[in-house]
DNA sequence: GTCTATAGGAGGATAGAC
DNA sequence: GTCTATCCTCCTATAGAC
C-alpha cells in the first residue's frame, strides 16, 4: 500500500517535471494530482527536492532496464544510436522529467541521493563501454573524448530542437526523432 | 544620462541571466548589482519580464553585429561555422543570456516585443539564406529541413555540454568549442 | 498517514515622500 | 527618478487533531 502510494506521487512528479520543469511545478500540484493533502506528501517525501531526486532515480532505472534489453549482438553504434532514440522517444511522450543544471539546493540533494549516483554511474559505465568500443572499431570518431561523447548523448533528453520542431507541427514525432538522430550521429555537413 | 543607466542596467540583467537563468535571478539581485533601488528600476522597466527581453535585445543586437562582420567572400558553410563558434564563446565567456522555453508569461513578453521579435528574425532569416546556399552548393546535408538546421545552430547557445566540459576541467574553453564545433558540423560518427 | 489550517519567508510590485 | 517602507501573492514546510 505504502509502496504503491509513492509509486503514484513519483509517477505524477515524473510527469509534472517533464511538462514544466522544477522551478514551475509546485507541491501543491502535485498532491492535487495524486488526490491527496500536501502535508500527507510529506510524510512520504521530506522536500520538493527529494521528490525530484526520487523521480529521477525512476528514470534512471527505466533506462537501465532498457539497456538491459538490447541485444548482445548489436554493434556498440548501433547500441548508442538505440539509446539516444529512445531518449529522445521519452522526451516527446512527455517521460523523461527536466532538471535545471544550475538550482544548487537540487544539486545538493541529488548528490547525497545514493540510488541516484549509483544509478547514474552505472549508466554512465555502460554507455562508457560502448563508446570506447565504438572507437576502437572506428565506427565513432576515435579524436573525440569519451566524456565529450557521453554528455552529447545525455543533452539528447534535453535539446530544445525536439520541442522547437514538435511546435512547429510540420513533422511527426518519429520525424523528428529520425532528424535529431541525424544531425547527432551524421553532423550537419553533407557526407 | 537616462540610455547610460539603462544600459547599465541591462548589461547588469544579461550578465545575470547568463549565469543564474531567468527563474533564479530576482529583481532585487539586479537592482543591488546596478546600485540602484529596487523601485527605481521599476521606473525604467515595467516587469521582471520586460528587463529579459531587453537584455536578449541587446543580445540579438550583438549577434546582428557579428553577422555583418564576416566576409562576404566565406562560403556559406565557413559562415555558419564562425556564428556557432562565437555562440559558444560568447556562453563560455558568461554573455549569453539564457532563458527558460517552458516560463509562458516571459514567452507572451517576448512575443509583444517589436524590438525581439524584428531582431530574431533578421538573424534567422541571414542564417537560414547561408543555410540554403550551403545546402544548394553540397556542403550542408540537403536532406534535412533547413528549419532544423537553424535550430539546431541556435541550440548551440544553451548546450549543457559545454559547461559539463568547462566544470570537467579537463579542456580549455577553446578546446571545448572545438569539440562541440566537430561534433555538431561532423556528428558523432568517424568520416 | 490523512486531513485542515497556518506558519514562515521569498520575491515581484507599489505608495508616497523628496 | 530616486529613495524607504510596505503590500501582497505564492509557495515550501509544519502543527496538531483524528
Amino acid at each position: 500500500m505504502l509502496q504503491a502510494r509513492e509509486d503514484a506521487i513519483i509517477h505524477v512528479v515524473n510527469h509534472l517535471l517533464a511538462e514544466k520543469g522544477f522551478d514551475a511545478m509546485t507541491v501543491d500540484e502535485v498532491a492535487a494530482n495524486v488526490g491527496i493533502a500536501k502535508a500527507s506528501l510529506y510524510k512520504h517525501f521530506p522536500s520538493k527536492e527529494d521528490l525530484a531526486a526520487a523521480a529521477m532515480v525512476r528514470a534512471l532505472r527505466h533506462a537501465q532496464a532498457f539497456l538491459e534489453g538490447i541485444a548482445e549482438e548489436t554493434t556498440p553504434l548501433e547500441k548508442l544510436r538505440q539509446v539516444v532514440r529512445w531518449t529522445m522517444e521519452q522526451k516527446l511522450a512527455g517521460e523523461m522529467p527536466s532538471l535545471p543544471s544550475q538550482n544548487s539546493g537540487l544539486r545538493a540533494t541529488l548528490l547525497r541521493t545514493q540510488d541516484y549516483m549509483n544509478g547514474l554511474i552505472e549508466v554512465s559505465d555502460r554507455l562508457g563501454e560502448w563508446i570506447e568500443a565504438a572507437q576502437a572499431q572506428g565506427s565513432i570518431n576515435p579524436q573525440l573524448p569519451a566524456i565529450a561523447i557521453l554528455y552529447t548523448l545525455y543533452a539528447r533528453a534535453c535539446d530544445p530542437v525536439l520541442e522547437f520542431l514538435k511546435m512547429g507541427g510540420q513533422h511527426t514525432d518519429a520525424q523528428i526523432v529520425a532528424l535529431v538522430l541525424s544531425t547527432c550521429f551524421d553532423g550537419l555537413k553533407a557526407r
